[in-house]
DNA sequence: GCTATAATGAGAATCATTATCAAAACACAC
DNA sequence: GTGTGTTTTGATAATGATTCTCATTATAGC
């Protein structure tokens, strides 16, 4: 989807749930359109500053998250990350650096996302688990750091 | 490796270096090596109250793993987990339960294993990543959740 | 415009984690 | 064994990310 599309849609899916779809919170969703990969708050807010305060921003963070319009991820270190969920953003996977803890988006092609989808099935089965999605983590030196 | 077999070897790793492995470091050990996935520092404090407190709980695992002994994950909620390092453990994936947060444990086999390292290879080297490991993380209900 | 409800902002509170520092355990020489 | 310098420990204070509180402001529907 692109971005005025994406817009749209969390409007209308957020007005069925009477919710607002403020300013604040645009701010938010667009600022996620435009990043590469996942954002802590901190990150957000060093763009937003005097655009959305700093709690305003961690609650639309969880109001979002809460509604299902974002993803919440755990990288390394100890700050959470954010993103548009994948049913607006599509089904990706993570890089993250040991370094630094940024995060960056990559894709599988169709078939190899087939082979993962398979080995995800059968160890969720096995452990008796009702699976609901998945992620390949690459974890190593991004280019800055490296 | 078996229990006894990481005992000695942690040892003589700690020793080569110089750091005691003293009763708390290695009741520290122990219970991750019973344990079936990634503990939380209050996981563990639960089952080593009076043994280790929670400061040199929180000392220890950060030690062993700066020492390379221990890895460190964030699953779901904000709290830090650790297990044994892969080269102890053996290398594996994780299993994620987003109702509880809780953490387990499982391998895929060698043929999987190994189209996967491709596929990983390939996203690292597209996106500018110097690759140092991977991990598929499949999350969805644990069995005491669903 | 009026009213009920939802959202905001500033600051206090919380919780996991880290740092501090004096006391205890250790390794090694004598 | 005793002394000595170094690690490790444990209790507690400090930190930092996140969440909560509550008075104020904005919004939607009438």
């Amino acid at each position: 989807m692109k971005e005025r599309e994406i817009d749209e849609t969390i409007r209308e899916y957020l007005a069925e749930r009477d919710i607002r779809y403020t300013g604040g919170r645009r701010a938010v969703v667009r600022a996620l359109q435009i990043a590469a990969g996942p954002q802590s708050a901190a990150d957000l807010h060093q763009r937003l500053r005097r655009a959305v305060p700093l709690s305003s921003l961690y609650r639309s963070l969880a109001m979002l998250e809460e509604a299902g319009l974002l993803s919440l991820h755990h990288g390394q270190g100890k700050v959470a990350r954010y993103e548009l969920a994948e049913w607006l953003s599509g089904h990706h996977h993570h890089l993250v650096c040991m370094e630094c803890g940024a995060m960056g988006d990559f894709e599988l092609e169709a078939t190899a996302e087939e082979q993962l989808l398979g080995l995800v099935a059968t160890a969720g089965r096995k452990a008796g688990y009702q699976v609901r999605g998945h992620s390949l983590e690459v974890e190593g030196l991004c280019g800055s750091c490296r």
